[in-house]
DNA sequence: CGTCTTTGACCCGCGC
DNA sequence: GCGCGGGTCAAAGACG
């Protein structure tokens, strides 16, 4: 974490700012606080209790400071399930008084009659309870970390020797490169959610959280510097390095004199102030047009070409899809007053236009958060509901992001992600669909039908396969909210501690910004946010999301982006589930093979 | 004074 | 070859 990122103050930077502070609400531990818990427990049953009062009212200090749902909440088993981390008790008063009767065989009488020493019995038995779940979950995230870990260095290894062989043998086998690209992918969402669980549950060792965020932060500092330690979460980004040593079409790092340390302090004194440092202006895009693959339309052919005809090495089928990553778009669709969505990234604006059939202005932002960062954006209103901003992120970051940031740019990689699932390259090319502004996938495309009909959809219209979010519809057929609940593929066995759920994520940015979030959770889950699961295996299955909840969402744009991004992974996930079969699905949800 | 936004000009690819 | 549309550049003005 960067201390002076506290110093962050401009416009701009606040969804930074805000990322970071979700950082710092990750570090709580919620499992330490054993004072914490008793407090929420007081809450929970002595309502009437003076002498709780002022420990409530810390709560709600606490809360307000941490972005941690408020007391006044009336879902009281929710805000002891967020207090915790973890979707452990039914929030429903009928599951929850059940679970209290359970270590009572007394009568409704004998409690009347002896109020006192049974709430006592049940406070105990309560913490008992929660202390041998606190007991278990932590051996649960230490098998969890251990898990990643081994992971990791397999992944590394892998990726070291395939780069190795890559290198030996330039016209390596196309499959084994999609592989590597889709394995940092699925590396880089299995990372995300690993650390997204752990921060949403605010459980670990302080110490373990930043041994893991600063390994986190240095792999992918260390890309810039070529650190073969990066190979695994940077394949993709870094590929360009591997692939094309001119450097043309080096979408991710810079050049060599440009990835000094002063350039890196650079850049993060520059995220630190919120804004260009004098002196320092945006790299012309001549120079990025040719380092990256992202420009315009003219600049990427342009560019793909350079790069196939400046490398004879380079395997052609690679070359497309490498080009088609980072080419590939995701657009969110989503309610917003605000001229932009808040994403955690800087932007700066070099452009507007006026786009044919759409009365509204486009407008062009660039991400200045370092230099020659790729990253550009489109925002634009609807032109028939002008209420609806339509947000267009095209490329890959070359610098550290704030998490909130972070997962926003996540979306790219998930984008792709889906965009390559398959035989795309395969001579069948996306361009030759051209099914222009429908929601009709290619034949490569995997996502379940009504996922891609309602709150996905893939347009493989030309130029740009594009990845379309659409947050202005609301999720409520079952069909979506089994894509919404489906369950990350390394979500292994019982252990649901690492994957992600919908109310997860909202629940983890509602405690991620308070300053954003804080009012607006309490509406979100008294508006129809459902978490009735009692049992945690159960609990990703289990979840709904009401009309109410999703315009409560949408209307927040700087919820819609994390929520977006976290769509975005769950599908990118849900993709990689059913990677083993090939279907187009239709506007209407039917499917064909 | 430095930074950001605005806006007209320019470049490029594509379709006819 | 020409026109159109999308995307970008860069000078000038606005802003703090």
């Amino acid at each position: 974490m960067d201390p002076a990122g506290e110093e962050l103050g401009s416009p701009a930077m606040r969804g930074g700012d805000i990322g970071r502070k979700s950082w710092m609400v990750g570090e709580l531990d919620f499992f330490a606080d054993k004072t914490n818990l008793k407090a929420k427990q007081g809450v929970d049953h002595h309502h009437d209790d003076d002498d709780d009062h002022d420990q409530v009212d810390k709560d709600q200090e606490t809360g307000r400071d941490h972005g941690i749902l408020q007391p006044d909440d009336h879902d009281q088993g929710l805000k002891l399930e967020l207090n915790t981390g973890l979707f452990l008790t039914t929030n429903t008063s009928s599951e929850k008084s059940s679970t209290l009767d359970d270590g009572s065989s007394g009568n409704v009488e004998d409690n009347k009659n002896k109020p006192i020493p049974n709430e006592l019995a049940h406070m105990q038995s309560e913490l008992d309870r929660l202390n041998s779940e606190n007991h278990r979950l932590r051996g649960l995230l230490s098998q969890i970390g251990t898990d990643y870990q081994i992971l990791h260095m397999h992944l590394s290894t892998l990726s070291q020797r395939q780069h190795n062989q890559n290198l030996e043998t330039p016209e390596s086998d196309h499959s084994t490169k999609m592989n590597m690209i889709n394995g940092s992918i699925l590396e880089e969402n299995q990372r995300r959610f690993v650390v997204g669980s752990r921060q949403f549950m605010g459980i670990g060792r302080e110490k373990d959280h930043e041994v893991l965020h600063s390994s986190l932060e240095g792999r992918s500092q260390n890309c810039a510097s070529g650190s073969p330690q990066n190979e695994i979460v940077e394949s993709m980004e870094c590929k360009s390095t591997i692939i094309s040593p001119t450097g043309l079409i080096n979408n991710n790092k810079r050049p060599p004199s440009d990835s000094t340390d002063d350039d890196h302090h650079q850049d993060h004194d520059q995220g630190r102030r919120g804004q260009v440092l004098p002196g320092r202006k945006w790299v012309p895009n001549k120079v990025g047009r040719f380092n990256n693959g992202t420009a315009s339309p003219g600049a990427c052919r342009e560019n793909n070409s350079n790069n196939i005809n400046n490398d004879q090495h380079e395997d052609p089928q690679a070359s497309e899809t490498m080009s088609m990553i980072r080419k590939a778009r995701v657009s969110v669709r989503a309610r917003s007053d605000a001229s932009m969505i808040s994403d955690g990234c800087q932007w700066r604006k070099y452009g507007q236009k006026m786009a044919k059939g759409n009365p509204c202005p486009r407008a062009y932002y660039r991400c200045t958060m370092a230099t020659g960062c790729p990253v550009r954006k489109q925002v634009q209103r609807c032109a028939d509901d002008r209420s609806i901003l339509t947000t267009t992120y095209e490329g890959h970051h070359n610098h550290p992001l704030p998490p909130a940031a972070m997962a926003m740019a996540s979306t790219t990689s998930a984008a792709a992600s889906m965009l390559l699932s398959g035989s795309m390259p395969s001579g069948d090319h996306p361009h030759h669909h051209h099914h222009q502004g429908l929601n009709f996938l290619p034949r490569t495309a995997h996502l379940p039908a009504a996922c891609s009909a309602s709150l996905a959809t893939l347009s493989a219209s030309a130029p740009f396969p594009t990845v379309t979010l659409d947050l202005t519809r609301t999720p409520t057929s079952s069909s979506d909210q089994a894509i919404l609940g489906q369950r990350p593929p390394f979500s292994q066995g019982g252990d649901n501690v690492n994957s992600v759920s919908l109310p997860q994520i909202l629940s983890q940015n509602v405690m991620s910004s308070p300053q954003v979030f804080g009012s607006k959770s309490l509406g979100l889950h008294n508006q129809g946010l459902l978490l009735n699961s009692s049992n945690p295996h159960d609990l990703v299955a289990s979840e709904t999301v009401s009309a109410a909840t999703a315009a409560a969402i949408t209307a927040d744009p700087n919820f819609t982006a994390a929520l977006v991004a976290a769509i975005t992974s769950i599908i990118g996930n849900v993709k990689s589930n059913n990677n083993n079969t090939s279907s187009v699905t239709t506007r209407n949800g039917s499917e064909k093979n």
